[in-house]
DNA sequence: CGCGGTGTTTGCGTTTGCGCAACACTCTCC
DNA sequence: GGAGAGTGTTGCGCAAACGCAAACACCGCG
């Protein structure tokens, strides 16, 4: 918030693509900045949406919780994506919970804005209608997976979104680079804590990843890819 | 085609919303309308998005069908809505298939188009963006549901939903005012068409609802809003 | 170093909903 | 009016996944 924003930190942000130079300071000069640690919440679900978000550096979880108290994860936010935007969707409040799974950095804009910048950047709504759009499009991949496929299938196609969005190289597989529990991967997917579990040590013992608390390592992609697309 | 179209046609829609009459003039001089009968297919699933339409008469289904030939009904698109706006999403094909199941009237624009309307009036942009929002609210109200719901209740969701759609009072109850097969609703809730039938056998029994070929009727809401909400 | 809290594993009984299969009904088309 | 396809119904057996419960690892903290 004190050190002063240069335009290149959104400059190659999908949101703020084909915007001019003069139109990314001033998007930078009504934002603030805001740090997080892990288990930090940025908004809850149900709350004014009074702001909306770029996620800059680290990992958001996104979830929505029933009446009776049981939790989803609606997604995760990646370093570089809008989140928050309820506003921009004529929606009031915040239809989930953010919260930070890693330290994280993010900018921040009153919602009331939203209109002033569209008004100026009528791109920044064509943005926003692509990014809205794929994300749509997960969500009726997933409609799809939870409709038609088990759940060993489900929990397989999980843990590979996982290693495209956040999959780290190392010498001992790819490490999904940040914490995820075996009750995460539950909600991801709509499944029990214990049948994760389960699942998970079977694959262990087959070699085809190695976790430990919070802490998931995929050794054979290619293996699980299988699994997830029918012919284990 | 041959007739000329009214703006008021369009102009009460949610996608038209704050368009000068100028403007909606120029919208409607692009457009050309397309009659359905029902199982007409207006687009297929993977063809090119060369057109986007809004639906002024009539009632669709949106499915998706996987690799290995299981449909899901992704939603149903009812009159004043748009659809097939993939390009809108920079989506160059279409992400599902678009079926009549009733007559039905569309308007269509070819997709190029978008664009053009977009430069002249950004609030269409801005309209499609809270469009979609919605879209994306109703789909992770979807995944919350198949996440953690019982098949009981998803039917009883499915059904409501559908009343609030397309229902018609009269003196029996509630018409749902297009056809509904069992495959239908299985596909709306992921669950098996044998299923949806002991449900629906079961709830004949007890009145809350009366059906048959293609044909739901629910006469007693709130029976059935006890079973969604999980007392039932 | 011991302790509490959190996350994970595992066993066992239970149930839900699926898969298969046969049958009944209804609308359509010839 | 009859054949046939598309829909809907129903019974039965089974397996996948859940629910409960208890024990176990691991981490951070004082």
């Amino acid at each position: 918030m004190t050190t002063r924003l240069d335009r290149a930190v959104i400059r190659d942000l999908a949101m703020f693509r084909d915007l001019a130079e003069a139109d990314l300071d001033a998007v930078l000069a009504a934002a603030t900045t805001k740090r997080l640690a892990p288990g930090d919440i940025v908004f809850n679900q149900g709350e004014i949406a009074d702001a909306f978000f770029v996620l800059l550096h680290g990992r958001l979880k996104v979830t929505q919780t029933t009446p009776d108290g049981q939790q989803v994860v609606v997604r995760h936010v990646n370093p570089g994506e809008v989140f928050g935007i309820a506003r921009a969707v004529r929606r009031p409040d915040f239809p989930g919970t953010a919260e930070a799974v890693v330290e994280s950095l993010a900018l921040g804009w009153p919602s009331d804005h939203w209109d002033v910048l569209t008004a100026r950047c009528p791109a920044l709504a064509v943005n926003a209608l692509a990014t809205v759009g794929q994300r749509l499009q997960d969500a009726h991949t997933r409609i799809r997976e939870l409709s038609t496929e088990a759940v060993e299938r489900r929990v397989a196609h999980a843990l590979l979104r996982l290693v495209r969005q956040a999959g780290r190289k190392t010498d001992d597989g790819i490490l999904i680079d940040f914490p995820v529990s075996r009750q995460d991967l539950a909600e991801m997917t709509g499944a029990t804590l214990h049948t994760v579990s389960r699942l998970m040590a079977a694959w262990e013992t087959k070699g085809l990843v190695a976790s430990g608390r919070k802490r998931v390592v995929v050794r054979d992609p290619h293996a699980l890819l299988m699994i997830a697309e029918g012919e284990g």
